[in-house]
DNA sequence: ATAAATCGTTCTTTAAAACAGAACGAATAG
DNA sequence: CTATTCGTTCTGTTTTAAAGAACGATTTAT
């Protein structure tokens, strides 16, 4: 037995103003059909949702619970009908992308870039944590995350994260640096700029190095890609990252990539739910090859 | 013309499964009845949700449109409709309370306090970013919203601060201090731990400072409270901050409270959705006087 | 190549629901 | 203590959703 919406819909105007006689005047129905909709949806939910006190009706417990629901699902009705109402006009496409606040740009923008060019539909990029990111995906408000770590989908959460790409991760610092740090020899006296310990990268580098037996000096420890640029850019420290982050920097010789780390890989990943229609231009995005992703 | 809901239903599940036939055999209505109800709800809406072609159904950039609409409308009214299925037992009163993470958690106690001994109710507490819980608060999966900084709301977001209690800021550091700091001559040789630039407090007291034409020593900024309380206790430094913070440790003698400020006050506001039916239990706590929270 | 099956639409009839109006009862107001 | 207000219940009417048959288009099978 399915939950009728349009019950809802009537208890949910009534709750709001808690008078039947005006909701139903405002509504254009009689007292008694909005009544007798109401005792329905009590009986289908098997509980009371007023309190029939004297000729008042307060909300019972039951009834703030749903009342709750019936604001989210209608609001939500509401603004889809207002979205419709307001041009006859055929809707333009729309890609909404979230990406982790602490991801590079360079690969942000290289994600997105087919979709700049095209005046035929609009993007929107937001930026922030990934527990809100996620949590504007389940809601469909997002499109796509990318992210740099995948995330393990469940039945609640159904979510699939698909690398887009992988990249070296190098030794970046300045260009004058003396002696030029190589790895895994030569290392001595200078100090690291890291990803932050969660990061998969530091993972990796940190591996590498207990292997190596090397205990690197950490200058800083810095979570965030735009952040690390700056920083090294601006100090003398060795910087543990993509080149693609510093991809302008290395072309103007401002920063030197002194080598990729073996076996350290810097991964992008795409999460989005699963769906039956995606969009087509979303699809294109992820369905292309890495490399054109990071050049 | 209201939208209609079933209509939409109708559409939801076929779009995703993308199949009319097969949706209709799930549904247990006919194919014909399953066309015309998604006919009508285009007409209503004034564009195809649907392409056909051939015989084969593809979502319109419209109809994607619709189906994010759709998809939390339904996953609510699920969740609304197994929330009354699983019990038909009674529903338990709830009070659902955020608190931004960085607020006072002898505080936030107090505040609780009256429900924590009713085994009637359901007292949910979480904690967040402001951002985070305004953002529930307004999808009602919070009642009231914690903070030390009034929200202004408006017509799309009607948030209501209440101040619930205002509480005397003071100089507070380890007891063996020497010389015993006082305000404002005596302040020389300490350093200070002080409230973010976003915190009110702050404000108020750089203000004071600059009154006194004091430039402070500043060993650390914390927006934490609960962090602010673990320095003060582990450190010499001078921490600025309402005794209530430190409620325990002024009384057991590990911290010293060195007197008020003049004119600085840490505040406390319940921030929450104007509505016809507050919950009863929610609605006392409001409106206690503000000495019971702090004591 | 052509018949058969599949799938969605449209038209018409039938069943179900939402609805309005009247009668009723209880609580509030003058 | 009588009027009025407000929610409920009962009955007949109207509207809406549903089913069935006919149709057209596309895919599959022979």
């Amino acid at each position: 037995m399915k939950l009728n919406y349009h019950h809802l819909y009537y208890f949910w105007q009534v709750a709001k103003s808690g008078h039947l006689t005006r909701t139903a005047e405002a509504l254009h129905v009689s007292q008694s059909s909005l009544s007798q909709q109401i005792r329905q949806l009590e009986e289908r939910l098997g509980q009371a949702l007023f309190i029939r006190e004297g000729r008042q009706l307060h909300l019972s417990e039951a009834g703030r619970l749903a009342f709750d629901y019936a604001e989210t699902i209608f609001t939500q009705g509401e603004e889809l009908s207002a979205l419709f109402a307001e041009g006859g006009h055929a809707h333009r496409e729309v890609v909404r992308v979230g990406a982790v606040a602490t991801l590079s740009r360079n690969f942000q923008e290289g994600f997105v870039r087919p979709l700049l060019g095209r005046d035929d539909l609009d993007l929107i990029l937001q930026s922030g944590g990934m527990d809100d990111l996620l949590r504007r995906l389940s809601a469909h408000k997002l499109d796509v995350v990318l992210s740099n770590q995948p995330v393990r989908g469940d039945s609640e959460h159904p979510w699939r994260s698909q690398r887009l790409a992988r990249q070296p991760v190098s030794l970046i610092a300045s260009p004058n640096l003396s002696p030029p740090p190589t790895f895994p020899k030569g290392l001595s006296g200078h100090a690291f700029i890291l990803p932050g310990v969660e990061n998969a990268t530091r993972h990796a580098f940190d591996q590498l190095c207990s292997h190596y037996r090397l205990t690197p000096k950490i200058a800083a420890e810095v979570d965030d890609m735009a952040m690390m640029r700056l920083l090294a850019r601006d100090t003398q420290h060795i910087a543990v990252m993509p080149p693609v982050v510093v991809r302008d920097e290395l072309h103007n010789g401002t920063l030197k990539d002194y080598g990729a780390l073996p076996g350290v890989w810097e991964e992008f990943y795409a999460i989005t739910i699963q769906r039956r229609f995606e969009s087509p231009s979303l699809k294109a995005l992820l369905t292309r090859s890495g490399e054109s992703l990071l050049d």
